[in-house]
RNA sequence: GCCCCCAUCGUCUAGCGGCCUAGGACACCGCCCUUUCACGGCGGCGGCACGGGUUCGAAUCCCGUUGGGGGUACCA
C-alpha cells in the first residue's frame, strides 16, 4: 500500500475538472440538479471542465427514459458540459454500462497487487456472527474473510459459492479536508472492508465511481452530503489506484448539503416539490429556478437575492457553500421566479407564454393572426401579475374565447351589487355610441356614467362590467381588456350578461 | 448501538473576534398607490438552541449538552 502522505494531491494550480455523474433512476430531482448546477458553476467560474458521466451500473433500477430526462433537464437550465455523453471527449465512453472492459482490467490489477480479497460470507452469516458475539447486528461487515486460505476458498467454491471482492481498509485514521466542511477524520477501525465487485463479477458503484474519477482526472468531487460517509472508502481505494498507476492524484472532496422537504426530512423523490419538470410545467422559467436553486446553500451577497446565471458564474466558489441543509421553500421559489418573469423582455415573455396557452387549449399549434394580436396586447397586462407562466392561461382565457363560450363564474356573481342591472344599462348607454374604442376613452365614459352619474364607488361600478366582460371577479385591467376585445365583442358580452341578470 | 455531518428570524441567508442595540429576501401584518387582482413604495412582527470556557471583548474560537440529519448493502 502506498504511503498516504506520498500521494500527490490537487493544488490551486491544477486545472479544475469536476463531474456530474447521476444514476438514471426516476425523474430529475431538484437536489440532484442543484448538485449539477454547483459543479457547472464551479467549472465555469474557474475556467475548468465539467464532465458528464452516467453511472448506470444498476440494471435493475436504471432506465433509458430517466437518462433522457436528465439530458432534457440540464438542457432546459442551460447547464452545458465539456466532456461526456453526447459531446464525447478523451475518456469515452461516458456511460458506465459501456465501460465493463476497463473495469475488468482495473480489477485484475488491483487483485494482483493484493488490494482486494475474496469474501465468501453472506450478509446473513455476518449478522449471525454479530449476534452470536453479542454485538449489534447492524454493525456491518466484520472483516471475517480477510485471512481466508486458498484451501478454504476452494472448499467454498466446491459448495458452489462465489465471493465478492473487498478492499481492505487501512488500519489508520483517514483524514481529509472537505471543501465545504473543513477537516474530517474517520477513526481507524470504524469503516469495515467494503465490497467493490459483486459475486457475479459485476463491479459496484464503490469501485467504478473512484476508478472513473481517477481515469478522467477529476480534481474536485462535489457531491451530495449523502456520500460523505463513503469518502474514507473512496480514499482507501484511491490509494490503491495510485499504487497500481490508475490514479495520478487524490481529488479534493466537497459535500453539498441536503435539500430538505417539509418537516426535517430530505426532500424525497416521492414529494412533488422534488420534481424539476413539475416546476417547469407549472411555469417556472429556467432563470428563476436556477436562481432559487443556487440560493439553497449559497448566496451572492448580503442583500441581493436576484441574480443571473452570469452573475452566479462570476461569483461562485464551492468554498462559500454553506454546510447546513436548506429547506426547499416553494413560496420563495415562486417569488423569485416572478421577479425573473418581470425582468423578461416583453416579446420574449409573450413567446414563452404560448406553450402554456396551447396546453390550456386556448390556442392551436399555430396562432391565428387575431390570436397573435390579442397575445401581443394582453401579455404586458399579465407579465407583472404572475409568478408562474402557468398562471397566465386562466387570466387570459376570456380574451381567447368567443362571446358565446364565455363562462361566468359563480363567485363573480356573488359579489355583485343589487343594482347590477342599472349599472349595466347605464354602461351600455354610454358605450354604444362611443366612437373612440380605446382604454382611455372607455374609462372616461364609464366613469362619467357610473361614478359621477350613478354616484357609485369604483369597485361597485366596475364590478358588474368586469364580470360581464371576463366572467370573473378578478381580471386583468378592465378598460384595456375591453379595448383588446373590441367594441362588438364587449357590447355583446355586456348585453348577454344584462339578459342573464334578468333571468336570475 | 457505532461512525460522520449539521445548528443565526417561521423559511433561505449576511456575519468569518470589536463595524451587530445582528443586515437582506420570502412568508405574515398594517398603510400608501389603485378599475378588481397583482406589481411597486413605506412601516411592523420576528433570530444567534443551551451550558461552560478562551479573550479587554464572542453570533463569530474551543469543549460539553441537547436537538436534527445521514451512514452502517453483493443500491447509488
Amino acid at each position: 500500500m502506498t504511503d498516504a502522505s506520498l500521494i500527490p494531491t490537487v493544488t490551486a494550480d491544477t486545472p479544475v475538472r469536476v463531474r456530474f455523474c447521476p444514476s438514471p433512476t426516476g425523474t430529475p430531482h431538484v437536489g440532484l440538479i442543484r448538485t449539477a448546477l454547483f459543479n457547472w458553476a464551479y467549472a465555469r467560474h474557474t475556467g475548468g471542465k465539467l464532465i458528464f458521466r452516467i453511472e448506470d451500473t444498476d440494471a435493475a433500477r436504471d432506465s433509458e427514459e430517466s437518462y433522457n430526462q436528465l439530458l432534457e433537464a440540464l438542457d432546459w437550465l442551460g447547464i452545458t458540459w465539456d466532456e461526456g455523453v453526447n459531446v464525447g471527449g478523451p475518456h469515452e465512453p461516458y456511460r458506465q454500462s459501456q465501460r465493463a472492459d476497463l473495469y475488468a482490467g482495473v480489477i485484475a490489477k488491483l487483485k494482483d497487487a493484493g488490494h482486494l480479497y475474496e469474501s465468501f460470507s453472506t450478509p446473513e452469516e455476518v449478522e449471525a456472527r454479530h449476534k452470536a458475539a453479542g454485538r449489534d447486528p447492524k454493525l456491518g461487515y466484520d472483516n471475517w474473510d480477510r485471512d481466508t486460505t486458498p484451501e478454504q476458498a476452494a472448499a467454498f467454491r466446491a459448495e458452489g459459492r462465489e465471493p465478492v471482492l473487498r478492499v481492505r481498509m487501512p488500519d489508520e485514521d483517514i483524514t481529509f479536508t472537505d471543501l465545504v466542511r473543513g477537516e474530517i477524520t474517520f477513526k481507524a477501525g470504524t469503516v469495515p472492508d467494503f465490497a467493490v465487485v459483486r459475486a457475479n463479477g459485476k463491479p459496484l458503484y464503490t469501485l467504478v465511481n473512484p476508478v472513473d474519477d481517477a481515469l478522467m482526472g477529476i480534481t474536485h468531487v462535489l457531491r451530495g452530503e449523502d456520500l460523505l460517509s463513503s469518502t474514507p472508502r473512496q480514499i482507501a481505494l484511491y490509494r490503491a489506484l495510485v499504487d497500481i498507476g490508475v490514479a495520478r492524484y487524490m481529488p479534493l472532496f466537497g459535500h453539498l448539503p441536503y435539500v430538505m422537504g417539509q418537516g426535517n426530512k430530505k426532500l424525497s423523490k416521492r414529494d412533488p416539490e422534488s420534481s424539476l419538470f413539475l416546476h417547469r410545467d407549472r411555469g417556472f422559467i429556467p432563470e428563476g429556478l436556477l436562481n432559487y436553486l443556487a440560493l439553497l446553500g449559497w448566496s451572492l451577497s448580503a442583500d441581493e437575492d436576484i441574480f443571473t446565471r452570469e452573475q452566479l458564474v462570476a461569483a461562485f466558489d464551492v468554498a462559500d457553500v454553506l454546510s447546513n441543509p436548506a429547506r426547499f421553500d416553494l413560496k420563495k421559489a415562486e417569488a423569485i421566479n416572478g421577479t425573473h418573469v418581470r425582468l423578461l423582455d416583453p416579446a420574449d415573455f409573450r413567446e414563452r407564454l404560448i406553450p402554456y396557452l396551447r396546453h390550456a387549449h386556448l390556442v392551436g399549434e399555430e396562432l391565428t393572426e387575431r390570436q397573435r394580436e390579442i397575445l401581443a396586447a394582453a401579455a404586458p397586462l399579465v407579465q407583472e401579475r404572475i409568478a408562474l407562466l402557468g398562471e397566465a392561461p386562466e387570466m387570459l382565457e376570456f380574451l381567447f374565447r368567443s362571446d358565446a363560450d364565455l363562462v361566468v363564474h359563480q363567485d363573480a356573481l356573488k359579489g355583485l351589487p343589487g343594482n347590477t342591472d342599472e349599472v349595466l344599462d347605464a354602461g351600455l348607454a354610454v358605450l354604444e355610441p362611443l366612437a373612440d374604442w380605446t382604454a382611455g376613452a372607455i374609462e372616461e365614459a364609464l366613469r362619467a356614467a357610473l361614478i359621477e352619474g350613478l354616484g357609485l364607488k369604483p369597485r361597485l361600478a366596475f364590478g358588474p362590467v368586469r364580470t360581464a366582460i371576463s366572467g370573473k371577479r378578478i381580471s386583468p385591467p378592465l378598460f384595456e381588456s375591453m379595448e383588446i376585445l373590441g367594441k362588438d365583442s364587449s357590447l355583446a358580452r355586456l348585453r348577454a350578461f344584462r339578459a342573464d341578470i334578468d333571468a336570475l
